[in-house]
RNA sequence: GCCGAAGUGGCUCAGUUGGUAGAGCAACGCAUUCGUAAUGCGUGGGUCACGGGUUCGAGUCCCGUCUUCGGCUCCA
């Protein structure tokens, strides 16, 4: 008899041998329609191995982030089976499971290319193929055999990894009817709790992601084990469709894009600017409670204070090319970053310790050369500005420095309901097995990680270590936020740099009247003005807050003849401080309220004869609620309440 | 940059096997002067992304370019 140890801390005994799913079916014999995959001491594994001495066990559903990856590689592994079938000769690549559902790559013999109006005849053979409920079986191979297997089935991109990157001993295969591949598992047992499948698209991926090597096809699917789980997910896309940043701020006007200006060169309309410096401002007046400093640099800075910085070496074939000056024979670049400008600032004259921290900060457009493909609505762009700030600091005030720059962070997700549940950090370190990729002594290195660690700790924030994410002269830590619907976006970063203070030789007069070296850190808690605003529209599907949103107040008069008040309390409003527009049009009232709403107007003030005759509104809230009739005056003071307690971290 | 797809009035889209461009919304005008999610009628607006080619004839077929979209690679 064995102990198998539950989550909860209950042991029950059973025979060696037995399997996960016996033990989900002595359990319940619910629970064990519900199980696809288990985790034995810890490591996610078959439901169908037997257990041979005491372990811990969990069980996981579906549901589970365990469950769901077997149940999408096992899919996966259905999607190639079905393809061999219907494509004799087609050669395999990589096939996992990724965060929504999985992909295989494949190629196609004689340059055949998969398109998508063949999805529902692949969709069809795999559903066809799960109905045969195949068991999936595991098998340890040596890695010669192996070889043999796959050299026989003519799969060369399997050779290559099986050659390249297995060790023998180590090496399975998983078998579902006719179709066995090369995997380490973990898969479910049988392939007909797959219920319902679908092919999203197919796109170009490189052999290993090389771009020197074969272009494969990914094929990207998603299964379930109910059609009712595969509509709701095809539904909540739609939802995001609907909120994407790109499609709203076309429709609220918020920013543009011109051929003729560029591609990737967003052009910030007058609404688009009206919040951007409204988030600006909030950001302004945060920082000047921290003692930063605001400043304004060029857009452009000659080649050679980037050969100073690194970054020419770095980036610089990467860039927009230099602009040449014919008389002085010089290179100017466009600015890819305004860490050099600052650095010129903090060396303007000699500094004091007693200036330190010296905290310098910058919306600051930089342009970077991204690649064409690359271009993504105001996610990924050519141009951008940087909520920029740069610190100039003692090595000992890393970690304060840190600690308060974390507050700013937090207070300012914290206006945008950003739950503290919903963001997380990241650590990038330096990759310790290839550090020639790096710049600056192995000691620094590990001085920027610890404090780094040691604020994360400090502050109480769980942080990920992510090993060789590193920007190549300093370690960093990033934010991540989940938006309404669940997705992760990458926001604030901050980062160490030891480098960037000895290439441009800064240095201060210590206490003990010597020379010291500054650290430096950089920070943007937006990231970029342009990557903030396209988060903060998907996140609230362009209902933005009262404070930040562009226009808070709609006056509908009920017909032409309450044009003129409508005027006056569009003044009233405007004296203190409300920003309302007035719908003028010939139209009937109904028909304003209808245009404003879909306009993510957050409140609408009707105006008729009865409001006219006694100065006041009829408020309606953004979604149809009615507030009844007030004063213009008690309406803009509700209106300056709510957006005071909005912003109170601010 | 690479692979694939797409590009038709401001927006969303239709346009059958090639036969001289259409709808709804928006805009403008007229009527209406209206009480909480679409008043009626009318008018204007398109070198069908751009450049070549095939054809008696191209939005439709072929080639090239540009842009956008989905991915890959990249992201100081």
């Amino acid at each position: 008899m064995i102990k198998i140890t539950f989550p909860d801390g209950s042991v029950r005994e059973y025979e060696a041998g037995i399997t996960g799913l016996q033990i989900a079916e002595s359990i319940s014999h619910r629970l064990a329609q519900d199980v696809v995959a288990c985790g034995i001491n810890g490591e996610t594994t078959e439901l169908n191995r037997p257990i041979t001495a005491d372990a811990d066990i969990k069980l996981y559903k579906f549901e589970d982030e365990e469950g769901k990856h077997a149940f999408w590689h096992t899919s996966a592994h259905l999607l190639a089976e079905a393809l061999q079938e219907l494509y004799p000769g087609i050669q395999f690549g990589f096939g996992p499971a990724i965060e929504n559902g999985f992909f295989y790559d494949v190629l196609l013999p004689g340059g055949e290319m998969i398109k998508e109006g063949d999805f529902k005849k692949i969709e069809d053979k795999m559903l066809e193929l799960a109905r045969k409920n195949e068991a999936v079986v595991r098998t340890e191979v040596s890695k010669a055999d192996c070889l043999a297997q796959f050299q026989t089935a003519g799969q060369a991109y399997k050779c290559e990894h099986i050659e390249q990157d297995l060790e023998d001993g180590t090496i399975t295969t998983y078998t579902q009817g006719n179709f066995t591949d090369l995997c380490k598992g973990p898969h479910i047992t049988h392939t007909g709790i797959i219920k319902a499948v679908k092919l999203m698209s197919v796109a170009g991926a490189f052999w290993r992601g090389d771009a020197s090597k074969d272009q494969m096809q990914r094929l990207y699917g998603i299964s379930y084990p109910k059609q009712k789980m595969l509509t709701e997910y095809l539904t909540m896309l739609e939802e995001a469709k609907k909120r994407d940043h790109r499609k709203i701020g076309k429709e609220m006007e918020l920013f543009m894009f011109s051929e003729r200006v560029g591609k990737g060169l967003p052009i910030w309309l007058p609404k688009g600017t009206d919040l951007r410096l409204r988030l600006q401002d909030m950001l302004r007046k945060i920082q000047k409670q921290y003692g930063y400093q605001e400043v304004i640099t060029p857009n452009i800075g000659g080649k050679n204070l980037y050969q100073t910085s690194g970054h020419w070496d770095h980036y610089g074939k990467d860039s927009f090319q230099p602009i040449q000056t014919p008389e002085e024979g010089e290179e100017y670049l466009l600015k890819p970053m305004n860490c050099p400008h600052h650095c010129e600032v903090f060396a303007n004259r000699p500094r004091s310790y007693k200036e330190l921290p010296f905290r310098c900060a910058e919306f600051g457009t930089v342009y970077r050369y991204e690649q064409s493909g690359e271009l993504h609505g105001l996610t990924r762009v050519r141009c951008f500005t940087q909520d920029d700030a740069h610190i100039f600091c003692r090595p000992d005030q890393v970690k304060d420095e840190f600690i308060k720059v974390m507050d700013i962070i937090q207070r300012v997700f914290y206006t945008f309901q950003f739950g503290e549940d919903n963001v997380e950090v990241q650590i990038s370190l330096r990759d310790p097995k290839n550090t020639e990729k790096y710049i600056g002594s192995d000691e620094d290195w590990a001085n920027a990680e610890q404090a780094i660690i040691d604020a994360c700790e400090e502050k109480g924030m769980k942080a990920r270590k992510e090993i060789g994410e590193a920007a190549f002269y300093g370690p960093k830590l990033d934010f991540m936020v989940k938006d309404a619907i669940g997705r992760r976006w990458q926001l604030g970063t901050i980062q160490v740099d030891y480098q960037l203070p000895q290439r441009f030789q800064l240095e201060y007069i210590g206490e003990d009247n010597q020379k010291h070296r500054p650290v430096m850190i950089h920070r943007a808690p937006f990231g970029s003005m342009e990557r903030f605003v396209a988060v903060l529209i998907e996140h609230t599907a362009g209902k933005f807050p009262l404070w930040l949103t562009p226009d808070q107040v709609a006056i509908l008069p009920i017909s032409e003849k309450f044009n003129d008040y409508a005027q006056q309390v569009q003044q009233y409003l405007a004296q203190h401080d409300v920003r309302a527009i007035i719908d003028d049009r010939n139209e009937k009232i109904g028909r304003k309220i209808r245009d404003n709403e879909v306009k993510h107007i957050p409140y609408m003030v009707v105006v008729g004869e009865k409001e006219a005759a006694e100065g006041l509104v009829s408020v309606r809230k953004q979604g149809g609620e009615t507030l009844g009739s007030m004063k213009m005056e008690e309406f803009a003071q509700k209106i300056n309440e709510e957006v005071a307690k909005l912003t109170e971290m601010c």
